[in-house]
DNA sequence: CGGTACGTTGAGTCATATCAACCATAGTGG
DNA sequence: CCACTATGGTTGATATGACTCAACGTACCG
């Protein structure tokens, strides 16, 4: 399954911008105590209040994360896919996660042991900033997410989020979105009802903006879901 | 007025846990450069979308940060207080500040220049992991505020606002909250609108949870109020 | 061939936004 | 000292977006 990434060599680890900054020694012992693990479809890599002993590098297939709030729903804030790092707060902090991640779709992950991270981060300064980079970045994110849930509908909000699925995974030759989600995912991501994405996404078909067959989402008129996502109407 | 901090001595700067781990000529160094500063209520401190030269540490009073959507409406993600630092995600990642700040009391803060930060991230390795502790502790906070807007119905949110502004600001002997905003500010926390809080605080007031004497607010019944911040109804 | 999960549609309800009018307060200038 | 105005607070009426519930269709899977 991973023939992309065999034994991760060197070479590889020097391919993600967060390992840049490591120097040779620290490859090698990254090499040492890093694996390789993969995950099937829908399976667990780390749950929601429990504590976890390292994090996680995306090497290929979709992550999704999310938190289960109070009544059991859940909300899917992030979607990573490869080269992006998982878990790393808690593993910082000492903290029992604080989302569950589980695989959209089959997966080649890099796991890190939590020593190893300590470590790192203590000796090597850059890699320090490398990661208080990321985690600005996503904060910065996470502060643009929580105004456009505070400010804007349902409808921009599913808009925006087809537009920010083909700009992040990509489409095909048809403009079918190559990552796949359940409509209750999709719900889930948009922060509403099943039922309500539903029927939006059936209006969007009805207006030729996307096309749905079978579970593949094709994006037609980007124009026009920019115009909905980020004007008003 | 910046009685508390007259010239920002070392045992001041030591006391902010932020700088603990700065060595006797990092905090010679910090003296050199650091400025204190004093805004008056309602003055800005820095702009959305502007450049900054520096980050902020909050002395004293109380700095609202938010965003301003596509409709002008302003969303506030944040409350600062003394020892709260603001600004230096924009500063570390060189890019325009993300989010405005204004002073919604009289303030003092301790401007410190943008290569002083620089300098002090680069050379010193726990002061670093401490703002990646911060980030962290934000990017936890910003997550979960995510996921009540998202599942949340204003009502629990308000009620859960004012348990937070009870813990964070504190409250005097008859038990009104350390802390004054407008209805509109209390709206731009909650994410909703103005007559939605009034009519809320109306009946968080008939219900005799609290009590709303000019512009102060009082919290009758803390108990009440969890109920229906954290469980249902 | 049933079964289970997912998708779809409709009807009814409710929370919240919006619009509009009005009141309270405080600061301002004559 | 008093109108005058601006600002924020309050209330009511109305509209509507989105949720819920319920039924039913569809597709994949053993």
């Amino acid at each position: 399954m991973n023939t992309e990434f065999p034994d991760l060599p060197h070479a590889v680890w020097r391919s993600l911008s967060l390992l840049r900054h490591l120097n040779p020694d620290e490859l090698a012992y990254l090499d040492e105590v890093a694996e390789t693990r993969t995950y099937a479809k829908n399976e667990i890599i780390f749950t929601q209040s429990k504590r976890i002993s390292g994090c996680y590098i995306v090497l290929s297939g979709i992550v999704k994360q999310f938190k289960t709030g109070g009544e059991g729903k859940e909300y899917i804030f992030r979607l990573a896919k490869a080269y992006e790092i998982l878990g790393f707060r808690s593993v910082l902090s000492e903290e029992p996660a604080c989302s569950t991640s589980t695989a959209i779709e089959d997966c080649t992950v890099c796991y890190i042991p939590k020593d190893c991270m300590h470590r790192l981060v203590k000796t090597n300064g850059d890699f320090a900033l490398d990661l208080l980079q990321i985690a600005c970045r996503e904060l910065e994110e996470s502060h643009s997410l929580i105004t456009n849930i505070a400010q804007k509908s349902v409808k921009e909000r599913l808009a925006e989020l087809l537009l920010m699925l083909k700009n992040k995974f990509g489409v095909n030759e048809q403009q079918q979105l190559n990552i796949v989600l359940s409509r209750e995912e999709v719900a889930n991501v948009v922060g509403t009802a099943t039922e309500s994405i539903i029927r939006l996404l059936s209006e969007f078909r009805n207006d030729r903006y996307i096309d749905t067959g079978g579970k593949k989402i094709a994006i037609l008129n980007e124009k026009a879901l920019e115009k909905i996502a980020f004007l008003k109407g």
